[in-house]
DNA sequence: TTGTAGGCGTTATCAT
DNA sequence: ATGATAACGCCTACAA
């Protein structure tokens, strides 16, 4: 059922140089041989072992993503523009979900190292030192989607400049009191970056930062309608709620709907990234939409640049974001 | 910088049986040379090449996946049960988008089988002719999740059973004039099972199957829209709207509050799979769960029995749907 | 318990 | 233009 070269070239009477030839489209082959081989692996279904070729060639047309959680929302939106880039390139990947947990990262990227992928994509808010360490003993290319650390490869944007266009655009607006929902303080994305943005803002403005109107959230729905509700028990709630995505504040907008306050008439809520959803409730999201497509396919567009030996402008590449405002502030 | 078994010999000053004997983990090799080759193995940070011992003993530990979007809503889910469970027998997988597309499919078919993967997950609504040919002639081990197609292992729900649940639901509640949103016509399970469940429930009840209230949706959000306004367009409009798929109906959903009916009370809008989202939109969506982690756990789960060649009880196991009443109906 | 050697299916170098 | 043949890095009889 299964054939191999030699069979091949039994078959049609040559040797399996020969057969070697016109699979990868040697020139120096003629014409009437190649179509006596071509006819020979027809007959057959003969397809090559991409394995032994790989092991011959020392490469594998294969890169790994390294990936916190495809089911979480933001995700798949990225693996996507990876995809289309890596088939564009003929290079096929292995999805691998870390759960942002060190240990399994640390044991995917192993896995990865032992089945020889060409090049890494992670995708993550962190890099811990252990995978560092191991990025810069291996020799293999490694591309940061969404942070950057050091002088590795990365794609990403300002994200403290996102946050306090957000928050400007919030002042702007007329509020003056804004609540901020935060990802996990150990985050320093969700967590750092959007506060430090929304500092900035405040300050320049003059106005004070105030410690009640930062709540950690986890980057759930739960906890965005958790700290919405919290927001609206205040004797003297915020006017707008800046969420840190846009999963927490569809469940902040929840907290605010189920009490009957209108959005953003009584409570402008607004959130961060742009998943596809965030256009879809009802009232439509304001957000800050990072280019999450591009992000994966302009990643792994430089990684086959890396690959290639192709020369780069730059090793990191920092997308614009854009403020969307819809209906929610 | 890269080492191989030979390099790991020489140093412990074994052969490279012995080394890949304590690689492998044999139980045959004195503990004090065991160590050595250990010592030399971390030393050297020799990892085993998975590629070459891939063309040795013929397998992979890899399996492919073929889904038609991991952007689109539904399928994120069943990925992550897919992976979860091959990540447990250490398997990787390889993730393919298709978009549905016949010739995608093959393409992609065609690499996963010269790339030696150990089995095959297909994902979608049906398995063209060509591709089932294919299945049958490559020796390579398949499994379907979401259709079924004569002799192919599978996993799936009753669709039609969980569309006639659903509108016998809708029924008991007081609605008599029920309007249907398909999914696209060349769809058996979007289009075919939807309207054959709620033809069934309708006559159960014998009530007359009326053309008028059947559209025709794609899958997306903007057909549910525009859906919605058609049927809300019309000068007796249902009760009632089921929608083959939650995006769609989400967008029914928002074109009824763009025109300030209210859910349910003026018209309650159901949908259908239970993506993320569903339990997330306000109102939130009552609509039909399919499993979606458990269909990849499971189907996963089941084809590395057929890996192990263990004994199957049934190569098409059928999921239980579930009625998840919720506030739009 | 350990070592030798052949082979997995290719590619590539060297002859012819 | 084509054919032998030696790698690629590993596993596994079989031998010692």
């Amino acid at each position: 059922m299964k054939f191999n070269i030699k069979d091949v070239a039994r078959k049609a009477g040559v040797s399996i140089s020969t057969v070697s030839r016109v699979i990868n489209e040697s020139k120096i082959v003629k014409p009437e041989t190649h179509e006596r081989v071509m006819k020979a692996i027809d007959e057959l279904g003969y397809k090559p072992n991409a394995i032994a070729r790989s092991l011959k060639i020392k490469n594998t047309k294969t890169i790994g993503i390294l990936i916190p959680d495809i089911s979480n929302q933001f995700y798949p939106e990225v693996v996507r523009g990876i995809e289309d880039i890596a088939n564009m390139y003929e290079y096929n990947i292995f999805l691998c979900n870390t759960d942002q947990d060190k240990e399994k990262e640390i044991q995917y990227f192993d896995v990865m190292a032992e089945k020889q992928v060409d090049g890494i994509v992670f995708i993550g808010n962190s890099v811990s030192s252990e995978l560092h360490h191991k990025f810069k003993v291996y020799g293999i290319p490694i591309m940061l989607i969404g942070t950057n650390c050091e002088d590795i490869p990365s794609v990403t944007i300002d994200h403290v400049g996102a946050s306090k266009a957000m928050v400007k655009y919030l002042l702007k607006k007329g509020h003056d009191r804004i609540g901020l929902i935060t990802g996990k303080k150990t985050d320093p994305i969700t967590h750092d970056a959007r506060i430090q943005g929304y500092r900035l803002a405040l300050e320049e403005k003059g106005l004070p930062f105030q410690e009640e109107l930062i709540l950690e959230g986890g980057h759930r729905f739960k906890s965005g309608y958790e700290g919405g509700k919290q927001f609206l028990e205040m004797e003297n709630p915020p006017s707008a709620i800046f969420v840190a995505n846009d999963e927490m504040a569809i469940g902040a907008m929840r907290a605010a709907l189920e009490q009957g306050i209108s959005i953003p008439d009584e409570m402008a809520i607004v959130g961060f990234d742009n998943i596809d959803m965030a256009g879809k409730v009802y009232p439509a999201l304001t957000t800050v939409a990072q280019p999450m497509y591009e992000m994966g396919a302009i990643g792994m567009r430089v990684l086959t640049k890396i690959l290639n030996e192709e020369s780069l402008d730059t090793h990191n590449v920092v997308l614009d974001f854009s403020l969307l405002e819809r209906e929610s502030s």
